[in-house]
DNA sequence: TGATACCCTAGCGCCCAGGTAGGTATTCGA
DNA sequence: TCGAATACCTACCTGGGCGCTAGGGTATCA
């Protein structure tokens, strides 16, 4: 699925949310505050300088800043500038147009019968990236367990087969 | 994302699908139907037989069906069998009990900023995969259009956070 | 009795995620 | 004016896992 990557650059996103306003945070500071590589962290932000997300500030006193309120930073922007792009599986990219294409479709005519599955799940995932925002992360635990947060229940996901066996 | 271990079994089953209620289906016909690599399916087969979706039959005309209605087979059991688990990023994993677990929430009190997004987006792909079925796939396209499928519309959020609590 | 097909275990090569290293450029404070 | 602090850049390394192969064994049919 989605790689450290976008595991550590979304951190690093909500350090820079909860500084928001004030002076730039140099991201030696994040990478202690989480115990993160700092070296790593430098070419996540990097992604995350040249798509717009933060601003930077060279020299002593440095640091990061968000480009733009929380509020109007999506997961999509944050996790797309990341990793380049999202794709659940490789055979499935967006077109310049943006319609999706599926690599196993290349003579016309012959229709792959699995490309309405990996739309799908593409498209529920875009879509759910797109609908969380920065902020919803930083205001975070004061949501009462909202809807979609830390419910124990996927209901039928315990009827389906032996319930995932990675996890102990 | 999802490997081709999906990619390859997801097809599989399609094609086991598209010979419901005749003989068994030998994976060598499969292999070259699909151009896939047989010794490869071999495996990804028997991940399918052991999670229960297909039977087999040995010997001579042997081969493999389905072991159910393709109605009656969804794509998050399918992928669950042949990937282990389902989760979007790797410190995300699902309890014993349903629940959500975050490999950074070891000591307790710490509240983990990015759980929120990754619980979101594994929910909405393990609904999106419980909610293809297999018949889904062969049918093909002859669905107009279904709700999650192409569109390009990007629904609001209250929509999808209620729709979501509903089912938990 | 052979041919067909499922079934199991072991192992291998390549790619790349994840991280390190070392340097340069820019800005601030004293 | 100097040096510390910080961003910024390029190159490199390394382990693990995905994708696949190899080579058997075993059940079933004509």
């Amino acid at each position: 699925m989605f790689s450290t990557k976008s595991e550590y650059g979304v951190r690093v996103m909500v350090e820079l949310a909860r500084q928001a306003g004030e002076e730039p945070l140099p991201l030696a500071e994040i990478a202690e505050r989480g115990g993160l590589p700092l070296a790593y962290l430098e070419h996540l932000v990097a992604r995350l300088r040249k798509a717009g997300l933060v601003d930077s500030r060279r020299g002593s006193r440095g640091g990061y800043l968000l480009a733009r309120s929380p509020t109007e930073i999506t997961m999509a922007e944050v996790v797309e500038a990341l990793e380049g792009s999202i794709a659940p599986i490789e055979c499935i990219t967006e077109g310049a147009d943006g319609s999706i294409v599926c690599a196993r479709e290349t003579d016309p005519g012959h229709v792959c019968p699995t490309k309405l599955l990996w739309t799908r799940v593409r498209f529920s995932i875009v879509r759910t990236l797109q609908e969380t925002t920065l902020a919803d992360l930083v205001l975070g635990p004061s949501l009462p367990a909202g809807p979609l947060s830390t419910g124990p229940a996927l209901p039928s996901l315990g009827a389906v087969g032996r319930a995932v066996s990675s996890a102990s």
